[in-house]
DNA sequence: TGTTTATATGAACATATATTCACATAAATA
DNA sequence: TATTTATGTGAATATATGTTCATATAAACA
């Protein structure tokens, strides 16, 4: 019998549904802490400007317009959280997208702030 | 000429690329505000609540295991992102989630968690 | 109409977080 | 080797954020 031919129950709502499908606190807390790096427009930013390859701290901290140690902070921030990497050549860290994933995120959330 | 047979330069590194493709600083508030939104346990179990269809709220509440009030404010705050939408039958109220766009998100995320 | 059930909300509080400041490390050059 | 350039980092601070508590609203029922 399905749910729609239910007649209307009056009196306490006498739930016995148990919501399927909620996701465990573990993998909660884990997707949650992957957009929480996603979840500050410093970041953001940051993750945008590498967006089309790699690019050294101050070449970031050029784009973003914030001051090399809050860039710095972030990256190790992003890092931490392996969504980037980075190879030193000389004085200078290269830093790039751990992988394409990260960029569809990204792209996909932006998706959703420009149109829909 | 392309960049890679450009002479390594020694000295100060007088770099005069300017990144290209840095979002401007609405758009990134923006996204990051979509993202905060994903960036809170509670919030994702939520949304992983609702995946599969509606729910009122105090199937969510027992779903997710938090308090009612913990479950409302969240909702509202999910609500003003037009991440949710809701509609009221008596006493009950019912959400679910606003687009397929979201359910997306979340699952693209929940993918790279899971997997790579 | 008074009570019960379902949901919403403001204030308070504790915790998390982003930036700044001062300084550390590291590599290249004079 | 002393200095300059590039980047990293700990502590401090200000602000943001999530939950709780008390209470409000709203609908259904006795």
């Amino acid at each position: 019998m399905p749910r729609k031919m239910l007649k209307k129950r009056a009196g306490p709502h006498n739930s016995t549904r148990t919501l399927k499908g909620v996701i465990d606190e573990e993998t909660a807390l884990k997707l949650s802490e992957l957009f929480k790096a996603l979840a500050d427009p410093t970041r953001v930013r940051i993750l945008s400007a590498l967006r089309n390859g790699e690019a050294c701290v101050h070449e970031i901290t050029a784009a973003v317009g914030m001051s090399q140690s809050a860039i710095s902070h972030q990256l190790r921030y992003l890092r931490n959280l392996r969504l980037i990497k980075h190879r030193r050549q000389g004085r200078h860290v290269y830093y790039q997208l751990d992988d394409a994933h990260i960029r569809d995120l990204f792209n996909r959330g932006l998706d959703h702030v420009k149109h829909g």
